[in-house]
DNA sequence: GTTGGCACTATATGAGCGTATAGTGGGCAA
DNA sequence: TTGCCCACTATACGCTCATATAGTGCCAAC
């Protein structure tokens, strides 16, 4: 048993514990911590602020609570989709996903709020490329560790920038068509050199001189810069 | 001119409203808009809180005149480095690093807490990639649109998880050290696949069936699961 | 030398925050 | 029936914030 969505229904059913867990998961998701008021996720769970400290003792208290749970939920959908063959049963997937969407925005925030469960999570992801990349595809690097890093950096901080690809892209990613068109990219992105080797190895070269112990980083490659 | 690094020198030479500007840039950037209070600044800039109101009239507005001028600085220095072939001047690109760091600092944070201006510069950075691509890249992809909001989502999302990819590099990306090991390891992104053409087709197919009209999309392929 | 204006400071105000505590009501054991 | 526990509420405290305002001193114009 995975669990009703985060979100929506049986909200009468869960006890109060449950809901204020719940409502505070989708408040610090959608706006942070500090921009998420006690008072807000009492209201949201439908009871007094008092009985949130009485559960959980703090703000800061309950954030641990979420952080674990989030994480811990996740990783169970995960189990159930990959070791239960839950992947097979059709209707399954649809019914976990706004909570996967959730748990998702959920995460990238406490990464960027800054929590040790999702930092932790962030360096497991890491280790996890780095095995993968260097036996799966142990041409397209000689550091693993930093390809590894990057890669798992680029993808949490595409979520990240959310709002900003889903304005570019005029449809919301974490809707079906806005997400099969990102995945889209994503697949190019993946499957596809965008720059020329031999350019690269120029840049390279250029940029070798700033390996000397002295002088600051350049900033031609800087990322961020221009398209490429 | 560019003028002096925004950190640092001369500090006493600037006049009280540069310095407060200067001051809520480097705290914005390493606090965030709510995580800096107009206190912080105005002990930072060696002024008292009533100044800052006096020259600026509030908060908000003077963190659209931050916005403008890191948009307008970062602007200035690449023209600089651009067409007055300042470039080719070694020591001038030491001596704005510091700068364009911050810079950069300040923009990631203006893009996560939501500023105009970033979202602009955002937008443009798309539509420059997407050009680029379709010029130099063609093949890459069929989609210029969501390549480019992609490509540059991951660029900029990179720099907001700066402190995770740092830890997890061992390194901090913005010292020489870390920014040429981060630079290695992109390049090698650009430059070579990572996977297998025909096991990304075999995906996309297994995607397919999600384009239909109804159903809520898929997670397996979700950006920021498991490392490949 | 006086006046006017402006950069600047000191202090007040009111809202909103996390946290603390006293109180209430209903169910359950004895 | 009595007594007690515990989920839960109402209210208040102390603090910090952005913002507002009254006041001060310098400097240039006349």
């Amino acid at each position: 048993m995975v669990g009703g969505p985060i979100g929506d229904a049986a909200f009468e059913d869960l006890t109060a514990r449950a809901r204020i867990r719940d409502a505070a998961i989708r408040l610090f998701a959608e706006r942070g911590i500090d921009g998420t008021t006690v008072r807000d996720i009492a209201q949201e769970a439908g009871v007094s602020p008092g009985l949130l400290r009485h559960h959980f003792g703090s703000k800061e208290a309950l954030r641990e609570v979420c952080d674990a749970y989030a994480l811990d939920r996740l990783v169970k959908i995960k189990e159930d989709l990959l070791f239960e063959g839950k992947v097979a049963n059709p209707g399954f997937l649809p019914s976990v996903h706004p909570t996967i969407v959730l748990l998702y925005k959920y995460l990238t925030r406490a990464l960027l709020d800054g929590s040790s469960g999702a930092a932790a999570m962030f360096d497991d992801m890491v280790t996890l490329s780095e095995q993968w990349v260097s036996k799966h595809a142990p041409a397209v690097t000689e550091d693993y560790r930093a390809y590894a890093a990057v890669l798992v950096g680029m993808q949490s901080g595409l979520l990240a920038m959310h709002d900003h690809v889903s304005r570019a892209l005029g449809v919301d990613i974490f809707t079906t068509e806005g997400h099969l068109r990102m995945a889209g990219a994503l697949a190019d992105f993946y499957s596809h050199s965008l720059l020329d080797p031999e350019f690269v190895t120029k840049a390279r070269a250029a940029m070798e001189p700033l390996r000397a112990p002295n002088p600051p980083s350049a900033t031609g490659t800087d990322p961020g810069a221009e398209g490429a």
